[in-house]
DNA sequence: AATGTCGGCAACCGCCCCACG
DNA sequence: TCGTGGGGCGGTTGCCGACAT
């Protein structure tokens, strides 16, 4: 920046209380105090006061050093820009990575963050946030990276694999615990104080997404469409909601947030933070994360659900539902996204089964959807889900985090080829489904297999006009459905139907 | 070349907590 | 117990350069 070279002198008192206090005991009631850019002259300054006395008692520098600077803008400065063992830089991927998980953990509790990430500044971890995170947005991305996901999927598998169910209790919080992270715990026990309040709100879960991603994911369809080495966890993510939803939209009986406006909506909403029109616009694009950054504009993770008008919800803090049938009743479409996933209160026969994968996040969401797809073909498909654990999920979740690591910040660079942004600029859609470009990219660049898919699609034709609409408006990116690209990947949505339906065919074969 | 827009970042602001007298 | 000082923290603002038009 160019602090050095700017000379701007607002010459205004430092008006917090450090400074009003500063002017009582350091140069006299009344001291004009500098603000704005730091000059290289004020830095030394501060750096020979430090040198000196050492930190704290910023107030006195002023007194000792000449600086006409508020103590809390010394400190700052100091702490920011000044003192020793500041790193300076770019972030590395491994910073980006844990700032992501920390950031999933505890919030936006910066300075703790920053406590983990040597010579970084809870300063720049913010800004780092804050744009990446608006970058993200635009982009329609989810903000957590795809290794942080797949970390909780080992965690709770191998929790699994111990005997271990996860539970409303533990779950959750597990997933993280390998870097010595947790997921706030405040965010869980809001969820669990709402399950009172909430229709949707299940009984925290019984059985682990990890039973179900790995085989499902790791299947050969999966492969295709999310192959072994699932290159980009925001696709994942994304991919995962948009062949989820297309199983369902040909009933036309989901329930869209405004649709099944309860007396608890506005409680339910209000509980997560998320009553912004915003929010509707956020759903439509198809990003759970997206959508919960932009309800508020400014995400904020640190404070908890219940009283988060202001909060973002990370999308790791999504409580895992429970998974089975779930009843008859039909699912809500997962194209309207996360987001209406957790607003939108169970349909009446839903709330009848006293739980709901609505609130259970994407991984939930994805279990929940295709099992229901599961149950459509198979009655009898009640089986025990997490009996087994497929090791090409396995294979899927360790290669796959060596390439996300890369891949998924390019995949997010709206400069990227993989890049949703300059495709949705340029292709400006209105879309409901909560699909976008990313989708199809994923598909195309990473199934690696078109005659693969082909062949599943032969099989898995759409059985009617309608549902092949339907599906196409929620399996194909926005662009797709306001363009040419229409025509071109229309068959897109069988494809996907197969692979839903190879995904319930997993589990029911579990 | 001029202008507008956007992203990144430093710095500020206001609130809060804690220690101490 | 209360007031005050010191400091920390999260949110916000505003500047500047890069880029697009």
């Amino acid at each position: 920046m160019s602090q050095m070279t700017n000379e701007i002198n607002y010459n205004v008192h430092c008006n917090d209380q450090t400074g009003s206090q500063l002017n009582d005991e350091g140069n006299g009631v009344g001291m004009v105090l500098k603000k704005g850019p730091w000059t290289a002259a004020e830095d030394v300054l501060l750096v020979n006061y430090v040198q000196k006395h050492g930190e704290g008692n910023w107030n006195a520098v002023q007194k000792y050093s000449g600086l006409s600077r508020c103590g809390k803008s010394c400190r700052l400065r100091w702490a920011n820009h000044l003192r020793p063992n500041l790193k300076k830089g770019a972030f590395t991927a491994e910073e980006e990575r844990m700032i992501a998980e920390l950031h999933a953990k505890m919030g936006n509790k910066w300075a703790r963050m920053a406590a983990h990430l040597h010579g970084r500044t809870d300063n720049e971890i913010k800004n780092y946030w804050n744009t990446r995170m608006k970058r993200r947005q635009r982009a329609g991305l989810p903000l957590y990276p795809p290794e942080v996901l797949l970390q909780a999927f080992q965690e709770r598998k191998h929790g699994q694999g111990t005997g271990e169910i996860s539970n409303g209790d533990g779950g959750h919080h597990d997933f993280l615990k390998k870097n010595n992270y947790e997921i706030h715990d405040a965010i869980f026990d809001s969820l669990k104080e709402n399950q009172g309040i909430l229709p949707f709100l299940p009984d925290l879960p019984a059985i682990s997404a990890n039973s179900f991603l790995p085989n499902c994911l790791g299947s050969p369809p999966y492969c295709n469409f999310l192959p072994s080495t699932l290159p980009n966890h925001d696709h994942f993510q994304e991919s995962t909601m948009s062949f989820i939803g297309s199983s369902e939209l040909n009933s036309n009986e989901f329930y869209p947030f405004d649709r099944i406006k309860d007396n608890n909506s506005d409680k339910i909403s209000e509980s997560f933070g998320l009553y912004s029109p915003l929010d509707r616009g956020a759903s439509s694009h198809g990003s759970i994360c997206y959508s919960h950054s932009l309800s508020n504009g400014n995400s904020s993770t640190s404070k908890l659900i219940s009283e988060a008008a202001k909060s973002e919800l990370p999308s790791l803090q999504i409580p895992e539902t429970e998974f089975g049938c779930w009843g008859t009743s039909p699912p809500p479409p997962l194209n309207e996204s996360l987001d209406v996933f957790i607003h939108s209160p169970q349909p009446p026969n839903a709330l009848d089964s006293g739980s709901s994968p609505l609130n259970s996040g994407l991984l939930d969401a994805l279990l929940y959807q295709a099992n229901t797809l599961g149950c459509s073909k198979n009655n009898s498909s009640d089986k025990s889900l997490n009996s087994s654990i497929a090791t090409p999920g396995d294979r899927a979740e360790s290669s796959a985090l060596n390439m996300y690591e890369t891949e998924w910040e390019d995949y997010a660079d709206p400069l990227s080829p993989f890049g949703a942004t300059s495709i949705l600029n340029e292709h400006p859609v209105v879309s409901t489904n909560g699909n976008s470009w990313d989708d199809w990219e994923l598909f195309q660049t990473f199934s690696g297999n078109n005659e693969r898919l082909q062949s599943v699609d032969q099989v898995w034709a759409p059985k009617s006009g309608n549902q092949s609409m339907s599906l196409l408006n929620l399996t194909l990116p926005d662009v797709l459905i306001t363009s040419d690209w229409h025509e071109l990947y229309s068959d897109h949505d069988s494809m996907n139907q197969a692979v839903m339906t190879e995904a319930s065919d997993d589990i029911s074969g579990q």
